[in-house]
DNA sequence: AGCGATGATTTGGG
DNA sequence: CCCAAATCATCGCT
């Protein structure tokens, strides 16, 4: 079975099994007397000629093999044959073989004189004695090789027993070993080394990176759900649905290990199976390590292959939970209502110039327990979306102004400018840049003393581009008050 | 379901 | 990279 495998899959080399074939051939005859001799072995730059002498005997059979670099020319002349190493009706069942798959190239060697034969014997080839125009296609070779996987164990094994056992093995097998020396490294040293698939390189790095085929455990699902949230998609506080990715994750990372181990065993074992059948094959044939090597290296390849199916599978499984659980547009959530509140104090006490800097966003991102992107995000909307309608925001504006003034009166008497607190706490309420000194509770809306007032006292929380941006809300923001409340603080 | 609110993303400018 | 503005997509209330 497997053998068929690797025969088909280009496992075996076609002059392999040419070899083997002929090999057998050779030795199951019982009448073998191969006298090869061969001044004539046609061009001897085209290949090699074999020219043996073994035993001498009464009938002379003369093969000659010739290799070139892109196909196999076979020409061989078998006399006497008197039994059929194959039996049935194929090309073989002839007493002789004669192939010659290039048209120009005529049968060598000197044909001898017919033997007598099996009276049943013709049926397949009668070209040897007559003919070096009799040339057998490649496939009907290829055919009979195919036909020996047909045959029982038993029959097989026997045959290879005689096969084994047959005196005249061991010289064959030296002429089989010359040959291949001579000819099998120069048809395969083409493409041996090929570049590391980039695909596969991909794959691989992206789920390294995903912590589906990194170290066991521990390091990974948790190193992609910190990379995922430290990429600004998730707020920390969703614990709950980290386990739930991790977990599914793990659930991928579990599939993609027991499939990957399924086929490493598979490929180890497919590896040692055709390695023994090469080992097998070595007592009949000579195999060489580079040979074993290279069947290895194919095997490797092709498993290799259903890998990458694999890794691309479990990459697309990732990128969909990935999105189905961290993209944080898809599963928004609405900040806690304590954040809410934080980021509301801090965007109508700092009103005249809403832009926290890099410090301060951070200190409100910890405060309410989201990333800082998230804090950029919020102020980004929130200053387009009071920008666009005060109007409706100025009741909110007076609650958190009340709320404030509240904080600051209450800490009342304190004699340091909250910002001055700037050693470390980040006084949030204090940092009124609205209400300094104002009296707020009057019922009305706070008013902000815009700019100068602001940049004074809250430096370090504003962002160094506030100049620029500074002008664009003052512009923008302030003359145009609609309740009156905004654009009316009393400038004082 | 509809709708407004809201967080995130995209686009374009500097 | 930050911002404004537009837009998307979901939430959460009715």
């Amino acid at each position: 079975m497997h053998s068929v495998c690797v025969y088909k899959g280009n496992c075996v080399h076609i002059t392999d099994c040419i070899i083997i074939y002929l090999f057998s051939i050779i030795l199951l005859s019982h009448e073998v007397n191969p006298i090869a001799r061969g001044p004539q072995c046609g061009d001897p730059q085209k290949g090699v000629c074999l020219c043996v002498l073994l035993l001498p005997h009464t009938h002379t059979h003369t093969h000659t093999l010739t290799h070139t670099a892109g196909s196999v020319e076979i020409n061989v002349t078998l006399g006497m044959l008197q039994q059929q190493p194959i039996t049935g009706n194929g090309p073989s069942s002839g007493r002789g073989l004669a192939l010659n798959a290039h048209p120009g190239m005529h049968a060598l060697n000197s044909v001898h004189p017919p033997p007598q034969h099996r009276p049943d014997g013709d049926a397949g080839l009668e070209g040897t004695e007559n003919g070096h125009e009799n040339r057998r296609d490649i496939g009907d070779i290829l055919q009979q090789i195919m036909t020996i996987t047909d045959q029982s164990l038993d029959e097989a094994q026997a045959k290879k027993h005689a096969l084994n056992c047959h005196r005249m093995k061991p010289a064959l097998f030296s002429v089989l070993c010359e040959i291949k020396e001579k000819t099998g490294l120069s048809m395969r040293n083409t493409q041996e080394e090929e570049p590391p698939d980039p695909q596969l390189v991909r794959l691989d790095n992206m789920l390294l990176a995903e912590g589906v085929a990194g170290p066991e455990k521990g390091g990974g699902a948790a190193a992609a759900v910190s990379a995922a949230t430290s990429s600004g998609g998730m707020s920390p506080d969703s614990s709950l649905e980290h386990s739930d990715y991790k977990q599914k994750l793990s659930q991928i990372r579990t599939i993609y290990h027991t499939e990957l181990e399924k086929y490493e065993q598979a490929c180890s074992e497919f590896t040692t199976h055709v390695m023994n059948l090469l080992r097998e094959q070595s007592r009949t044939r000579p195999v060489s390590p580079r040979e074993i090597e290279r069947m290895v290296a194919i095997i490797h390849r092709k498993f290799s292959s259903i890998q990458t199916q694999l890794k691309q599978s479990t990459c697309e499984a990732v990128m969909i939970l990935r999105s189905r659980f961290l993209d944080a547009r898809r599963k928004r959530r609405n900040f806690s209502k304590q954040a809410t509140e934080v980021l509301n104090e801090y965007f109508y006490s700092h009103l005249s110039n809403p832009y926290p800097s890099e410090e301060a966003k951070e200190e409100l991102a910890k405060q309410c327990g989201i990333t800082i992107s998230q804090v950029s995000n919020w102020f980004g909307n929130k200053r387009i979306r009071y920008k666009k309608n005060i109007s409706k925001f100025q009741e909110e504006a007076n609650l958190y102004a009340m709320k404030t003034a509240m904080g600051a009166t209450q800490r009342e008497g304190s004699p340091q400018t909250p910002n001055s607190t700037g050693s470390g706490s980040f006084s949030l309420s204090g940092s009124a840049d609205l209400f300094l000194g104002v009296p707020p509770v009057n019922g009305e809306q706070p008013d902000y003393h815009m700019g100068a007032q602001d940049s004074r006292f809250s430096d370090r929380l504003y962002s160094p581009r506030e100049s620029r941006t500074n002008g664009t809300w003052q512009e923008q923001n302030t003359p145009p008050s609609p309740a009156g409340s905004e654009g009316s603080d009393n400038s004082d």
